[in-house]
RNA sequence: GGAGUGGUAGUUCAGUUGGUUAGAACGCCUGCCUGUCACGCAGGAGGUCGUGGGUUCGAGCCCCAUCCAUUCCGCCA
């Protein structure tokens, strides 16, 4: 080793001691006949020091010059400060320089590698491991290692096993759009890469593995957001002989495990709620439970009152803000603004004050009475000095609205704490989803997922297909969807009936899925699974909103690796040896 | 594919109705300073105003195109 300590450990106990040190130089303070300069690395900051008269001058000279991010060794013994700084843990001492080594010499950075940084995300990335030696952002990849550990120490012990399975593998064309890879021994035929693990753990399962996990990378050639990346991790598991309530009790477990383990934070039973009842009360599938503000509607006592956008609504239906009856009429212009952005798009907001002396004020005074008003105030539950925020449409958009209208409220009063953690499963989603535009239905989950037993006869009716529920569960925290799954058709009779209602014809099928259909027919046991966003699930146990800080070296909006300048065009010779032409649009 | 926002010093940003030599902070360089720790003080260097075209006596500012970044919608079984 080149050093006796690291720069986080020095102590008042080691006074008067030899010691070695490496790091980086964080900064230089020159007081002229006294010189400072903070050495650092991964453990901490340790100052060293040069006094004029004790110190040789080629020592003072030499911490003088030393440029940031310059690696050093430095040789010296720890003194006791005369001044100290109870605000880093080594505070109390610091080392008085005998000898420097320059280990390497560095350019100025071009942002400050500080816990505040001046640097933007473009740069950030494209000199990513100046990135890196910042605290907060190590401190995410500390954080997500953890996680992983946690993981794998839940799951080993339940007996579940980490299998590998192949990362170039077949294109499917259901699901998000495939990245693929072109094949040199098979001229014009082509990999992907798996947009997750899917079917190789239901194979698992027939060969009979039981419970199987993986932390595993998935790839999705869509276009991004801040919370996604092209390349993403997934906890994957899959299990035999299972109900969907064994599931939900293990991974539940493993949720509150990650935690108690990782945050010391002790969650509590992960409440349930179904699809119908999301919808209904938050107008999402995925709720932010962090604060109620339930949905509630509004037909029976608002309509035939002759207000005529009401009139031709199919649902009217609203939220109660409390203590927010104070709002002036320039916030509630900005909600009804917020609302009618192009990307929320409701027509038009109604409100109610409910007035501290009891009386109501609202945007529909004209057509209804104050008894009309007070009948709507009991029924959203609300006191004196709430306001009511209500919308009216067609019933899937205007909850869709309302719903971002309820995430907005709950940001400005504060509602969304990200120290304060609420999940929630969500249950019995639709098997099916109907597309308009295409004219047919796609799985909502993905083809191999189980209808529930009771529904399971109305696949012989087409027109009740969008009704049939499957054994299919999301986990939802703060808002965000972590992880989803399902129990598994396990039959080739059932797998077929699916696929043929998605559009495939038995040929297809064959092509496609023959692999699995054949192995059913080999003794498939009953199972099912979920994989959990682990990226997401870091971010969120890391209190921020976007998932690149905990991704060690992350791609852009437009998938570009700023650092590595990836994607690239490759030589020509390559476009050849896979007997691949470029055309230009 | 669509909508919004942005691009000015190494960095983060300001820049008035289109008008003299484009500013600030941090960083960088030089000097001073005996206990700093976001040290302080004095001075200095540093600019193709994303790119191309246009309007104008005159463009960082207005118009058109384009590139890049970023947020959202679509998309993401």
């Amino acid at each position: 080793m080149l050093r006796t300590h690291n720069c986080g450990e020095l102590r008042l106990t080691h006074i008067n001691t030899s010691v070695t040190i490496c790091g980086w130089v964080q900064r230089t303070r020159d007081i002229g006949h006294l010189i400072f300069a903070d050495i650092r690395d991964k453990y901490g900051i340790t100052q060293i020091t040069a006094i004029e008269g004790t110190s040789k001058p080629e020592i003072q000279e030499q911490l003088r010059k030393l440029g940031r991010e310059t690696v050093v060794k430095i040789i010296g013994k720890v003194s006791e400060r005369s001044s100290k700084n109870p605000n880093i843990p080594t505070g109390d001492i610091e080392i008085l320089v005998e000898e420097i080594e320059i280990l390497n010499t560095s350019k100025v950075p071009p942002f400050l590698i500080e816990d505040e940084t001046d640097g933007g995300d473009e740069l950030r990335m494209e000199y990513r491991y100046l990135d890196l030696r910042r605290n907060p952002v190590r401190k995410n990849i500390e954080l997500r290692h953890q996680m992983n550990r946690a993981t794998r120490q839940f799951l080993d012990d339940l007996g579940f096993i980490d299998i590998e399975t192949p990362v170039l593998i077949k294109s499917t064309p259901e699901g998000a759009r495939d990245f693929v890879v072109p094949s040199r021994m098979n001229q014009g035929e082509f990999y992907a890469l798996p947009q997750s693990p899917q079917t190789f753990k239901q194979i698992l399962m027939v060969a009979g593995f039981d419970r199987y996990y993986q932390i595993v990378k998935c790839f999705r050639d869509e276009d991004l957001r801040a919370d996604r990346q092209p390349e993403f991790t997934q906890i994957d598991c899959e299990m035999s002989f299972i109900t969907q309530e064994d599931i939900l009790n293990t991974f539940e477990g493993l949720i509150r495990h990650l935690f108690s383990q990782v945050k010391k934070y002790e969650l509590p039973e992960v409440p349930r709620m179904t699809y119908d009842d999301a919808m209904r009360f938050y107008g999402s599938d995925k709720p932010d439970t962090r604060f109620e503000m339930k949905f509630v509607e509004l037909n029976e006592l608002t309509k035939g009152k002759s207000f005529l956008v009401f009139e031709e609504a199919e649902l009217i239906v609203g939220i109660c803000a409390t203590n927010c009856a104070s709002y002036t009429r320039k916030q509630i212009d900005e909600l009804t603004d917020f609302i009618k952005r192009p990307q929320i798009g409701a027509k038009g907001l109604v409100y109610v004050r409910c007035e501290l002396d009891g009386t109501f004020k609202s945007s529909v005074d004209k057509f209804y009475s104050s008894e009309d008003l007070q009948k709507i105030a009991t029924k959203m539950n609300a006191k004196a000095g709430d306001l009511l925020l209500i919308l009216s449409g067609e019933s899937h958009k205007v909850r869709k609205q309302l719903s971002e209208l309820r995430l907005e409220m709950g940001n400005k009063l504060g509602l969304r704490d990200k120290n304060k953690f609420a999940a929630l499963w969500v249950l019995d989603f639709p098997l099916l989803e109907y597309s308009e535009e295409d004219n047919r239905f796609y799985a909502m989950h993905h083809p191999f997922t189980a209808p529930k037993p009771e529904d399971e006869i109305l696949l012989q009716d087409e027109k009740r297909w969008g009704d049939i529920r499957a054994n299919a569960y999301d986990m939802v925290i703060n808002g965000t969807e972590v992880g989803g799954g399902s129990i598994r058709i396990y039959q080739r009779p059932l797998q077929e009936k699916m696929l043929g209602i998605l559009g495939f014809s038995p040929e297809e099928a064959k092509a496609q899925f023959g692999f699995l259909m054949e192995a059913f027919e080999f003794g498939a046991p009953p199972h099912g699974g979920i994989a959990f966003g682990f990226d997401r699930l870091c971010s969120i146990f890391g209190g921020a909103d976007s998932i690149r800080d905990f991704i060690a070296f992350p791609k852009n909006n437009s998938g570009r690796d700023m650092m590595i300048k990836s994607p690239s065009p490759i030589a020509q010779a390559q476009l050849d040896e896979l007997s691949l032409n470029i055309t230009k649009k």
